[in-house]
DNA sequence: CATGAATGAGGCTTCATTCAT
DNA sequence: CATGAATGAAGCCTCATTCAT
């Protein structure tokens, strides 16, 4: 049994009709809220019947949990590639690509923030959140033996990024446009002081 | 007939009791989230009848924005009194009593984070939420006009400070308080590298 | 034991309190309906704490009861002294009456229109409610006698001026002042035809 | 595929069952008035869940409107259709139509005097009431014209009849039915006589 | 698979009534 | 007697979920 097989025998086949209602449920979070969000609202939005909603999650929490893992996953996939760069260039990248996906992915972003402390999470959710994180992770890890960053424990680095990306990214966000390169470059050498040794 | 039942006579309503629903409903939020949040649950454990809430909070967006109010006011306060000491150490006092009242109100720390996105706050206690932070903007501005911190714009910088001390906090929470002094040091070194000149 | 002291063992004192009691639920129910009466309104209207209006009354369908009676009985009370005149002018002076004092007091008029089909009135209130009409009930047999008016039950007839003098009065209310007398007397003349031989 | 399940395609909420409930709210405000209704008391007696009357109505306003218009409407639809009649036969028709219709319906009659001055009725409604009276009023304005009835404005007119044979209705209900033609030829003499020139 | 009417538990809020002061 | 905070039952309405079509 491969992937695939798993994979077709855990979902429907509309794979269309199920990012539809993943994308309406962010769009209504973003606009009313994750403790307003009504599962009739997503269905309307997702121009389906609210019954189908359910033959392609098994409930709200279920919803909701899937669509972290989703928006999770496409965020932390910018980390994928910076192999072979020095240190300071593939932070830098690194940065921007998440700058720039969160100011132009808000909804997104206000989804995140509200869901992360969701009791609507499951464990497993939870703890598989951390992981798309390590190329992060290791780029850090190799600032330290490059003795270019601060010896401070990795956990706390990251997590020293992503408050700081995630919030100066939604204050970028109301930036107008062309200032937003400069503020981007801001942020980083923000980032960069804090942690370099 | 003595001071305190004048006292009395003139607020006949009991701040005792309107303290416990707002100690209840910070709890509540803890626990269950701003979503799930009820008023039967705040009644409950305030140990009130669900009534006795609505004669305090005119209704549940009501309680949520005095909460709000009450609980950023006591985190303001701590920034308050600082005048006359060199930048670096107003900086590392005004850090660290952030930090610590953070560490030690978690339930506050997760409530401010839910609450501020919600639709529950007036636009008068939006507007409000940033005047307490006075004391801090002017010591940045401060750091600026001595060059010692960088020159960016100072929403931008508290932001930054916002968002780290806050997210870095529930970190520390985590630790064994033992090594929660070394990680405080950490914390406010972070900050003050990133934003010096 | 005389009226006197039944009458001082059932109502406190301060008779001043509970006919503003009365006056203040007369104009509650004129403005929001029986429906939407609450006693906070009547005991705010009638500048008193909520606790007062329940040691003049002992629940609210006894105040409302109450109110009927009384209003009731000021309405019937001008019936009470047509003796001696001829029938014609007897039945004109009612009638003018009647309409005199709804038109004055539509206050009255609305509480007497939605009380009288309420489950608040007592079967007792019920029961009482026509003895105040005797004097119109005498009048009406003399008329019969005198072969001036139809042979009809009385009750029958009774029920026929009070459900014409009640609406047309409320229709004549809303005429400008100056047209009033002539439209009473239209009112007198069309309920005589309707009742005479 | 035919036209009874295209008809059904068009409208897919159950029409029985919305008759069902306004029929179960009618019942409910003869038994307990427009005050003591309640939306579960309805779905009850409708035999429905509590959340499908909110399917079929917007809210109770919205039911007690719907309600209005429908009995409003069957009503006046006894006006419809005397055209070539002389004067007296025709009065006399709708007098009588007009009575055994309330006689034969003494929940819609109830109803219909409790809700005309209840504040759940929108504007629109109220304004549309009168249109289906046109008929009657059309009558009336003959009638003023072939010098058979009083030379008095057709709006109190009609209040006129309506008072009289809506109250005088709910007398001859309570009668045997055996009296009860005579009963009715009773209050339309009556009311002939008091309009008659 | 898709639909959306139906369900009913649960949340917010009101209000008649009580009771300690 | 007077007060008004406190109570908690009950009403309105929403919404996650199910199920017949």
């Amino acid at each position: 049994m491969n992937i695939d097989s798993l994979w077709l025998a855990m979902r429907p086949r509309d794979e269309a009709k199920r990012r539809a209602i993943l994308a309406a449920t962010l769009e209504e979070v973003a606009q009313v809220g994750l403790a307003g969000l009504s599962m009739e609202a997503v269905a309307r939005r997702a121009k389906v019947a609210t019954g189908t909603v359910y033959i392609y999650f098994t409930n709200k929490d279920a919803l909701i949990d899937a669509l972290y893992r989703d928006t999770k996953q496409e965020l932390t996939s910018l980390f994928c590639k910076d192999e072979g760069l020095p240190l300071r260039p593939a932070f830098q990248r690194i940065c921007l690509a998440y700058l720039d996906y969160l100011t132009r992915h808000q909804t997104a972003m206000i989804f995140l923030a509200q869901a992360a402390g969701s009791p609507s999470l499951s464990e497993q959710t939870r703890a598989e959140a951390g992981l798309g994180m390590r190329p992060l992770h290791e780029m850090l890890e190799r600032g330290k033996r490059e003795l270019l960053l601060k010896d401070l424990d990795t956990p706390f680095m990251m997590a020293f990024l992503n408050a700081t990306l995630r919030d100066l990214a939604a204050l970028a966000a109301a930036d107008p446009p062309a200032q937003r390169k400069q503020r981007f470059e801001q942020i980083v050498a923000l980032c960069w002081d804090a942690l370099r040794a």
